[in-house]
DNA sequence: TCTGGGGTCCTAGGACCC
DNA sequence: TCTGGGGTCCTAGGACCC
């Protein structure tokens, strides 16, 4: 084997992300519990530190906690995408100027090589620097964790943020320090280890990291996985996982929601297909890339048993891979017919893209009519400029003007920064 | 009444080929 | 009675992540 590297990662997390992001613009909640809500109002997928300390659970139902909710007098946000994201761009551009060779990793975690940095400088004062950097200029804190391989600097994260005295940067780079705090970890904490494969560790009698660090890895990779022993081996600090800074192009793309309420008509959830696939020959632009492969799939509720289930999927390849959204409704159409049955009461439905190229690489099927429309790409670039400038929105009559299974959003905030007429004002 | 959405990677097993 | 062996490709399902 060749000789270790001597690498080292820092783990760079925002504090509870989108409820921190809601209460950035409105100070008058500065120290009110709060939680933010999925798509359609439906789990709790944020809570802000004060609901965290009055027990509401990550991912549950809301109608399972509203009593609490009120009680306590928590304040409710529908998901406001357009917002995270665009306040996620800021601390990630903030990273960057501080460490070029970054990986964003979520919405709001990112991975920095420091590989030689603490040449330079110390680096507990690097992360601590980082911090007070993206809080002066974005608002939002973070924690940092600083260790030779990316499992262990998700460990320093997670002691950042459970250890108060820690000021939020924790440096994991000396052996000592890293052993001491893996003894203390959960296994089910470690990154990579979910909730089977804590069953089947705590079976064998391992419950800590540090016991895991200590199990054989090669042992361990024929019980469980090649996942498993490079776990074990980035917990004794020989780094498996690679800072990917160059984003991975996508494999595939899904667009698929749970409806406002009960879909039965037929036309009603074609448009809401439409709607889908429109967005998702969008995401496929936006990635310069063209499809292949075509899936549609619609379903019923599995959480209301008693009633009639149906859940169908259909996936079709296409002659030439195409991005022109006319093409790929046209598909959804077709495919979608196929899959109706009446009678049902669909609770969610969408589509996914796959098998991508780059545009014009790819031999035409020479038997089949070339159905590339000449106008093709002037006219998707025009209506994706319109749709992103914010002006206003152009799309295809098949998505329906008005529709009644659009999202519940009844808490949604303001789009603050990044639509004018909803600038936070100031009196 | 009310239960998110969007991804990746790995493995086992079958089809197929020589 | 007795039916190879090895490689590749594809797919479905499981597990995990945020």
């Amino acid at each position: 084997m060749s000789a270790a590297k001597n690498t080292a990662f820092a783990l760079v997390d925002c504090n509870n992300f989108y409820a921190s992001c809601e209460k950035l613009f409105r100070p008058d909640l500065k120290h009110t519990p709060i939680v933010v809500l999925s798509n359609n109002d439906g789990c709790i997928v944020a809570r802000s530190k004060e609901a965290k300390a009055l027990g509401i659970k990550m991912g549950v139902p809301v109608f399972q906690v509203q009593d609490a909710l009120r009680k306590h007098g928590i304040v409710c946000f529908s998901s406001n995408y357009a917002l995270y994201a665009d306040m996620s761009n800021r601390v990630m551009t903030t990273l960057e100027e501080e460490a070029p060779r970054l990986e964003i990793y979520s919405i709001d975690e990112a991975f920095m090589d420091l590989t030689g940095v603490e040449r330079v400088t110390d680096l507990l004062a690097f992360g601590q620097r980082v911090k007070a950097k993206v809080d002066k200029w974005t608002g939002i804190t973070v924690g940092v964790g600083i260790a030779p391989t990316k499992t262990l600097a998700k460990l320093a994260n997670h002691a950042a943020k459970k250890y108060p005295a820690t000021g939020s940067v924790v440096d994991l780079m000396n052996p000592d320090r890293q052993k001491r705090l893996l003894a203390l970890v959960d296994v089910g904490d470690v990154w990579g280890v979910g909730r089977r494969t804590t069953a089947k560790l705590k079976a064998k009698g391992i419950h800590t990291a540090w016991d895991l660090a200590n199990a054989n890895a090669k042992v361990m990779r024929s019980e469980f996985s090649v996942v498993m022993e490079r776990t074990i081996r980035e917990l004794n600090g020989v780094s498996c996982l690679d800072l990917e800074w160059v984003r991975p192009t996508k494999q595939q793309i899904i667009c698929s929601r749970s409806f406002g309420h009960k879909v039965t008509d037929k036309r009603e959830l074609g448009e809401a297909i439409a709607k889908y696939m429109t967005r998702a020959a969008e995401k496929l632009r936006s990635e310069q890339r063209c499809c292949r492969v075509v899936s549609v799939f619609i379903r019923t509720s599995p959480f209301i048993p008693n009633e009639p289930q149906y859940s169908a999927s259909l996936t079709v390849e296409l002659p030439n891979p195409t991005d022109d959204t006319r093409d790929l409704l046209a598909v959804a159409e077709r495919i979608f017919h196929r899959l109706y049955r009446a009678g049902y009461r669909y609770a969610k439905g969408g589509v996914m893209l796959a098998d991508f190229y780059e545009p014009g690489t790819v031999q035409q099927d020479f038997l089949c009519v070339d159905s590339t429309k000449t106008n093709s790409k002037a006219l998707m670039g025009v209506m994706d400029k319109i749709n992103r400038s914010g002006m206003g929105q152009v799309f295809f009559a098949s998505q329906g003007v008005s529709p009644q299974w659009a999202m519940k959003r009844e808490h949604l905030s303001p789009a603050y920064t990044t639509k004018w007429d909803d600038l936070p004002k100031v009196w």
